[in-house]
DNA sequence: TATGAATGAGGTTTCATTCAT
DNA sequence: AATGAATGAAACCTCATTCAT
């Protein structure tokens, strides 16, 4: 790891547990055994590097899925497989997937563009769309059936972080809110 | 309004508008208009006043919902009565919800004892135990039903905020909504 | 004892633990049982409580040896009685005694007009003064003899403070102390 | 000089003239010529520099008369050496002289480890031993005859600061005061 | 005589950022 | 590419003091 994933890698942990503003870029250069004026060439502020620790984890989330997403085979299957595989990247990467929550509700927000965020979901959006269209999801607008959508992969995530279940359990607890979430959202 | 609400006013709009770090004490205290050092004098330290801010709308909403929780009459109606309300709170009043999620995906949120959770949402938490006793809702722990019901409250929000209907579209689509999670969560 | 009273002996304890700018006024009010606003309608300002508080030590010590300056009876003996009880009174009231040192050594002492000094070590200037004109002291300047043997009751304090022994030996070393003191100022 | 001792003599000399609270961290840096930052990057805090700075007076005082005490020669002559050359560093640099003291009765002394001053006093406290010892000093505890010894040194540099002598007069008395503490603590 | 809410000047300290090396 | 001493703006907070009651 060079210096400079160094730098992003460490950001994330203190961020993570001290938040933006109580974590100073020395700590992060400290810690991530770099001097203090290394951070800064790398990155000119520290918002910059805020954002391009945002971009990186987005990307990384949304390649992840992106093969779900564009398999073969029913949209039914893939779309569980995305549920699924959400819920397993949020909770192998715990860190991750709370940075995204604390950027999302933090003022920097706005430093991201807002094309890249309908560029990211695009392939996803398009998926949903298809499965209205097929009528193998309820006849409501993409945006509501993605933003119900998402808020269960969230929900589901925060029961299982503070249930403390076995890994057997987990898995059936994972089945059994996509089997809610699809009575919720199928056609009828 | 006496001087020590005016503060809690002033704080929550600048809070949110600016975020913890982007509001120095000094604006909330001249914007609020008092003097610097009676900002102090009410509330020790910058985060007890985030915190106080934190606890008061949550109080505020916890009261406002619980009418509705506690109200006669069948377990399905308060039911769709507590969502409903819920999002119409939100609705109207968008800066203290926000400020609800900033809070929580900050460091700060680990300021507030824990008890003070369980007690607000004993109730509300105690009402989704008895429905599931019931045979209304889904035989799943009440964490969980709590977790994704939530995030759909959550979900509907940011679609209208999104979509920018009219007030009887906005009034359908809660509705529906609520139709979905009702799909998801009832007993079959 | 009356509020004004209560505040002075609330300072001293304070000002010797925490020191005069450790010590806010706030504290000394809320320690000594007052309101805020009292400490300052009896003392105009802090510094003002300060040098009351000086003065009232000083003269109270100054009371206290003056009996034993004014005695009849035998200039040596007179001498050595002051030297006694000045180590006696330090030893009882160590955090008055630490506070007049205190005191000294900031720059507040220049609050405390020249002439109270002289007036209160007069009647202790005028007998050494004719301790040295009679051929019982050393022929020096009265204030060297002063200062010197204002040095040893301060080292001899030092040394007991630091030595903790039992009354007994103590009262052994001062009296040890004491005939050294007179070795060096005794006329030969 | 470098920026770090120009900080250290900028802020001897106010804190004489002012006190430590009479003393900003931004007048010391204004007048030192560097930035308000730079003190802080030098010395953690406030308290910090106060204790540094008496370190490095304590230090220069101890091995400038270091020589005198590890002198070959005669125990008296090193003694009397000893008392003459302290006094005569104490006259040549009275901030320095008055800084200790004013430390020394500040709330600040606990944040020297005592440690540091049984080490610094030791080649001292050695000698007055082996002059105890070989019975050339009073048969008195080792702390007690340091203890008046100091106290004497302290005493004629009062008198001497305040009669403003020649430097014949002066030298004069330093050595009649010394022959005052010799018959004080020499052996009979 | 006593109170305590309110004040605002000013202090210490932090920290993102720069720049000569 | 990397460093780290130096910067100075700005933040939080303290606290002596006032004043209406």
């Amino acid at each position: 790891m060079d210096k400079k994933e160094k730098i992003l890698a460490t950001a994330l942990r203190l961020f993570v547990a001290d938040g933006f503003h109580g974590t100073p870029t020395s700590k992060i250069a400290l810690e991530a055994g770099v001097a203090n004026g290394t951070l800064f060439y790398h990155y000119k502020t520290k918002e910059e590097l805020m954002v391009a620790l945002y971009n990186s984890i987005k990307s990384e989330l949304a390649n992840n899925i992106l093969s779900f997403v564009q398999a073969e085979g029913f949209i039914t299957t893939r779309f569980k497989n995305i549920f699924i595989h959400s819920v397993h990247w949020a909770l192998k990467n715990p860190e991750k997937f709370y940075y995204i929550q604390q950027f999302n509700f933090s003022p920097h927000l706005v430093k991201v563009p807002r094309g890249v965020f309908k560029q990211q979901a695009m392939p996803y959006t398009q998926l949903i769309g298809e499965g209205i269209r097929k009528k193998l999801l309820r006849q409501q607008p993409v945006e509501l059936v993605t933003a119900l959508f998402n808020g269960q992969v969230y929900g589901i995530y925060q029961y299982l972080k503070a249930a403390d279940l076995d890994a057997g359990e987990q898995e059936k607890k994972i089945n059994d809110a996509y089997d809610m979430v699809w009575d919720m959202l199928k056609y009828m």
